[in-house]
DNA sequence: ATTCTAACA
DNA sequence: TGTTAGAA
């Protein structure tokens, strides 16, 4: 994974940091975290540390909501999301294992065609 | 000084 | 969602 994606990942704002960047209060960030959306690591001391992706995650909650859409509704977004980076990473994953496939039977291929491989039927001579 | 949880005149 | 109390 790339520096520049650790970074944004990295947890390191408490959530007064959070409230300023997002102008949403603690309340409704808690509330958002009990929901299921945006789920902070805790520090030592069992304060929520936020990321960098955790702000643009609350922005985009706070968006959705301004658009009318209500929390079952944002749930759903999320859902759907993950569905599909589920299904793409299952393709993906597919997609590996054609290549491997492919590269066995051109390996076979070869060993065959350059006579490497051991013989497992010889040829009869034909009488001349 | 900040943040946390739980509760509600 | 706001607010507040008591603890960490």
């Amino acid at each position: 994974m790339k520096e520049k994606e650790l970074r944004r990942s990295q947890a390191v704002l408490p959530i007064g940091t959070v409230m300023k960047l997002t102008d949403l209060s603690a309340r409704q960030i808690r509330y958002y975290e009990e929901q299921g959306l945006v789920v902070p690591p805790r520090s030592e001391g069992n304060r929520r540390m936020y990321s960098l992706n955790d702000i643009d995650k609350l922005l985009e909650i706070k968006d959705y909501l301004a658009e009318g859409i209500n929390m079952a509704g944002i749930k759903e977004i999320y859902a759907q999301e993950a569905a599909k980076k589920a299904k793409l990473q299952e393709e993906a994953k597919n997609r590996v294992m054609t290549d491997a496939e492919m590269r066995r039977v051109l390996q076979k291929e070869f060993i065959n065609v350059s006579g490497l491989g051991k013989p497992t039927t010889f040829p009869h001579n034909q009488h001349l």
